[in-house]
DNA sequence: CATTCACCTGACAACGTTGTCCAGGGCCTA
DNA sequence: TAGGCCCTGGACAACGTTGTCAGGTGAATG
């Protein structure tokens, strides 16, 4: 924040306080306050002369000072990978529509997938006072909101599941999901398959190779290394991996992607191939059903929606254990499973 | 917000403050504030004691209390449509990168599209005085803004220009896209081609519409009523628009959808027809170049980041008339403009 | 007519921080 | 050694709101 040398800012506009309403209006101080509140107690005339001196003033209630007063701030603070993500957008305004029937606002940051980042907007929103904490966390460890939570910080996290202290998550079951994708791959007969997933410090990814290789493993599959692939879900390294898995001495025919990035690229590397190979990829995607790509779905809303909710009732001081909380996935079986080509190409 | 009865409440976590850690380090009040804040002109050694009185406690500064004393929040509110649109992810991303560039939280809130609900937030946005306020308008009236921004609550409105009053607005050049997105289809050889947008009161969909109207005109074409149906952007209404205007009387060869939402419902549609039909779509969708469509694409990123920034350069101080800043569209040709139809199918 | 009571109203303190201003101590210089 | 200056540290008020409490008025009751 850019910060000016000048010590008595000029106050660009000055805007009345309650203090300037009274005055104009001829009343006290805490008559002001309960004419704004609603509070009841005031004569209809007395009411009547203060929302005049509000309306001729454009007196608007300062919510700082109401906060530093009361201690909640009515509002709750989100941390999330990327809003650019369509997976996380849902998943915000799904919050957003729960923190607005309980009256509160949100605040959300972008933690980029970095460690550092999500300590640093967790805590700021803290210094904040935001009434609560939704996070999908990015670093492993979390011991520095002990300190927050037992301040009374309601916190839930989302989508991954807090590192090293014991708290509320709600999780999609990657691990079952991705044993479903795998299998319905299997079914459709195909033995040499692929896994690409995001990096291994993240645990959805780490979830979801395991339920691949227990995939495999029911159905008696051997995994060649060269067929499992962790990492960042640059395209360029999807795209790579992919080849590399495609190309090799046991090329695979079916690859399961591990998140909707890798499948978007995955399509892409896929759709220019001579020989059709099958795709199964976790997290749907828009227009999914017209490449005929079959999916394992977790729905975002829901996801947000069940931690909001859980939040807010701690919120209103239900006090039980932290529990993990594991929505179902479902598998929407699309088409043939192959990728056609580009049109026009 | 549920409403505790109790009055003096048992303060869940009691929070040290800047007082708790002055005596706990047997130094002034204000020597805490120094120390947290990196003021100069503490000697080393005070600085440790009052370092290890604010780790001992697990001291953090209450910025509710230091926004009121200092008059800044070091937020800025954006209120959008529906932040769960693939559209508005990135320019809310983009908004929030250049925020924190500045050392503020972005707080958002989306309006649904409805007038009332665009108000709501945006007041109380202002009630906790955030310093700016970026806007994606739902109604068309924001006379109700005069008092705040002459309080000094910058605020820019973007992908539509505000109602009523003079404001700046960042926009994208929705007439010019749309005229050369229907030149496209017309120079493709098509003659009778549709517009499906969004209702009329959105700005956006109307300038788009206009810019379909010049691009026919241009070309010497003339407009059947029938090829025209703006309204909302429901699946069920787009869909059953697309299907008017391909069995009328003078069925239409091409299809101009006003948006990412027309588009994706219009694929549907297209996508089981037998005769293969065009389609050009306002904003580019993932995947579209997988599925040949061709898109007028408008970065919705730099909309949001050119916005910020003209929002944070008022807050510096740059005082200059507001002004409306239109971005180019970029047309992107893909494939033959057919939709293929889904596979396996 | 005195007393009680309900109801309205306002003075005041407090929330936790930061800006202002002054006091005291050490050090340098004349 | 005295004077002055700089540097550090702290007391205090203020930001705008709300909770507490007491005063004051008028009506109802004995």
């Amino acid at each position: 924040m850019a910060e000016t040398a000048r010590h008595h800012e000029p106050r660009y506009g000055i805007r009345p306080t309650m203090k300037d309403v009274a005055a104009r209006a001829g009343v006290g101080l805490k008559t002001v306050s309960r004419v704004v509140n609603g509070e009841a107690g005031v004569t209809p005339d007395t009411e009547r002369r203060v929302t005049e001196a509000i309306d001729a003033l454009g007196f608007r209630r300062n919510d700082s000072a109401r906060v530093l007063r009361k201690g909640r701030t009515a509002s709750i603070g989100l941390v999330l990978e990327d809003l650019a993500d369509p997976f996380y957008g849902p998943l915000s305004r799904a919050i957003e529509e729960v923190a607005r029937a309980h009256g509160a606002l949100l605040i959300n940051g972008s933690s980029a997938e970095d460690a550092d980042r999500e300590q640093e907007l967790v805590l700021a929103f803290c210094a904040r006072r935001v009434d609560g904490l939704i996070v999908i966390p990015a670093g492993g460890d979390h011991r520095y909101l002990e300190p927050e939570i037992k301040a009374g910080v309601a916190t839930v996290f989302v989508d991954r599941p807090a590192g090293r202290i014991d708290a509320d998550a709600v999780l999609s079951d990657s691990f079952g999901g991705a044993r479903e994708g795998v299998a319905h791959l299997v079914a459709h007969g195909h033995r040499r398959i692929g896994f690409i997933g995001d990096q291994p410090r993240i645990h959805t990814a780490t979830e979801r190779l395991r339920g691949y290789r227990a995939a495999m493993e029911e159905a008696g599959l051997e995994v060649a290394d060269a067929w499992v692939a962790l990492g960042s879900t640059e395209p360029e390294r999807v795209r790579a991996a992919a080849e590399a898995m495609l190309s090799g001495p046991e090329p695979v025919t079916a690859i399961f992607a591990g998140n909707n990035r890798v499948t978007v690229t995955a399509v892409r590397v896929l759709a220019g191939r001579e020989h059709p190979v099958a795709l199964v990829g976790f997290d749907d995607i828009e227009l999914a059903d017209l490449l005929g790509i079959t999916v394992i779905s977790q729905d975002s809303a829901t996801l947000g929606r069940t931690a909001a909710e859980r939040l807010f009732r701690r919120l209103d001081g239900v006090d039980e254990a932290p529990a993990r909380v594991v929505l179902p996935t479902t598998l929407i079986a699309r088409g043939s499973g192959e990728i056609p080509p580009p049109p026009g190409a």
